[in-house]
DNA sequence: CCCTAAACTGGAATGATTCCAGTTGAGGTC
DNA sequence: GACCTCAACTGGAATCATTCCAGTTTAGGG
């Protein structure tokens, strides 16, 4: 509920309305991620060099934990590939992931919402989220 | 198809029935996997030894690759955590995985089946398998 | 019983991520 | 506008699960 702009804010804004400091590598980050959603850690490595020359492998790291726990990135860890980061926060949305290549995309929730959130037996388990994945080939590698 | 025995059948039969020569780790691992549901490549590699006394660690995640290969063992790969294998494989069920131990429970599909596992907009996908997992805290973590 | 491909040994390598100790810089204060 | 402090960044080493490799053993069909 603290931004409600959709994808207008300058990723400037974004950070400030966090509460985060607003630095060169940050800014370049939420850059990166917003140009290729989807983004590893090393995309995001590549594209801010790119953007600011010399920035340490730890930095891209810090980076995206700090603006993945301030709700700016969601972190997707498919089983098997490298973590890779989105800009899409909030909603709870899927994914379908290449089980070749990695490539992902977004999927909405087809039943709704609800039922693929509530476990059957939940084993006394506090369950907090439900996540769901498809597994399946992109359209490159099926061809 | 192959086998209809339930869990009655020896480890040697489920070789056997898979076409997977029948080896001293092989058999451990099945025992280790019975004994302790949702077990790391670890857990197996220390049951394995306690049973056979030096195994190597190539050889277990060797035979853990044939098993899940033949589908005697299931993998589950639960983000953050290592690797999982479990005995029950065939059967579409979901985990729910406590974030903080890893501790794993099963669960099977609360709606059903079919609805979790189309996706809305498959984004031109050939989608083979939904996975959903469930995080939360299990009994001991949310004390 | 013998032979061969499949399975296993042990040690080194990989790749994503994190830890660490020291340096830099954002942004509030005076 | 200069100063100060803690958060952020640097660079290099470490971690952990897993895999690769080259050589040795063994299951099980002939």
């Amino acid at each position: 509920m603290t931004s409600t702009a959709p994808t207008a804010a300058t990723p400037e804004d974004l950070l400030r309305g966090a509460g985060l400091r607003v630095t060169a590598a940050r800014v370049a980050a939420l850059h990166a991620v917003g140009d290729q959603q989807h983004a590893t850690a090393d995309d995001v490595l590549s594209s801010v060099r790119a953007e600011l020359g010399t920035v340490s492998v730890q930095a891209v790291y810090d980076v995206l934990h700090a603006l993945t726990g301030a709700d700016l990135l969601r972190r997707i860890e498919p089983a098997g590939h490298p973590a890779r980061y989105e800009r899409r926060t909030g909603d709870n949305h899927h994914h379908v992931v290449c089980r070749r290549c990695g490539a992902i995309g977004d999927v909405d929730c087809s039943v709704g919402h609800a039922p693929c959130l509530t476990p059957s037996d939940d084993h006394g388990f506090v369950v907090e989220t439900a996540e769901v994945t498809y597994w399946g080939l992109c359209p490159d590698c099926s061809a």
